[in-house]
DNA sequence: GCTATACTTGCAACGCAGTTTCAACTGGTT
DNA sequence: AACCAGTTGAAACTGCGTTGCAAGTATAGC
């Protein structure tokens, strides 16, 4: 089945050109990560992927490009509450804010989209004046799959 | 003014004994100072605040005892959008949840109640058949005064 | 109240994510 | 081709949080 593609790969680095900085074999490496992660990823499963790709990409790369990709909107840190240790992780920032649902017992993350949360953000910024650049909501709890064994 | 001191002093201790755990003189003096706090504490704070009190207590204690709460539902535990580096801030669990929002010019923050979140709350737990423990919804941006002086 | 013991504490050492420093390098421009 | 501001890599460092273990103590049973 061919996928439908409908992200057009090289979005982030195209994005960072267009605002003057500079395009280099390592941050080519890196958003080519992180704009093909089908999940969440952390600093460092973005470096091992990345070193798969060019070995010479070191940690602290990792970390600068991913606080630039952050200062610039362009990716979303998560927390996902904690759940091994303390580690962050990261995603490209979608169109839509999305929620994520940590489950307690597996691991699993899923996430959910909803008018709801978007009404939510609209009444914050009317009701208490307060201009939204980046939400977070995280949730832990139990997932269906995990309810139904316990029972 | 006296203080209309809603919250009974002890609370915590309260819970915490009813669940059959010991009461030390070091968790007395932790507790208290969570329970007393007018604002969202990182665990460096709380370990100043209890040392003052007694000054024997121990850092190890304090992110035992926090743990502890925590694992007992009874604080949360915030990130406040890492405004100053990976510290997790406190609070006691309250009777209803709200939003933290953080400003991400004078770094104040900001708390609020919403009939929304409690809606999107049961959304989630009704849509994707997910048991909500713990949920969190910090939001960054820009708070009403800041606005104001950027003008 | 006294004792037993399971839980708790304090200290030191450790782990680990993320940051800083600075000399060397390089992408993009002239 | 040369320039240079921005970028990189290596190592050392920071700082929050954790672990191992010996010593201490809160509670239960007598």
């Amino acid at each position: 089945m061919p996928l439908p593609q409908t992200e057009v790969p090289g979005r982030l680095q195209a994005e960072l050109m267009s605002r003057g900085l500079r395009m280099t074999r390592q941050r080519r490496t890196i958003l080519s990560v992180v704009e093909t992660a089908k999940q969440h990823l952390d600093a460092g499963q973005l470096l091992r992927r990345a070193r798969k790709i060019d070995p010479h990409v070191d940690r602290v790369t990792v970390y600068r490009t991913l606080s630039l990709l952050k200062r610039h909107g362009l990716i979303d840190e998560l927390d996902l509450m904690h759940m091994q240790g303390e580690k962050h992780y990261y995603e490209r920032r979608p169109q839509r804010d999305h929620i994520h649902m940590a489950c307690l017992r597996c691991g699993k993350i899923a996430e959910f989209e909803s008018d709801l949360f978007d009404r939510l953000k609209g009444q914050i910024q009317r009701d208490c004046q307060f201009h939204i650049v980046v939400s977070r909501l995280e949730v832990g709890g139990y997932c269906a799959e995990c309810r139904a064994q316990r029972a």
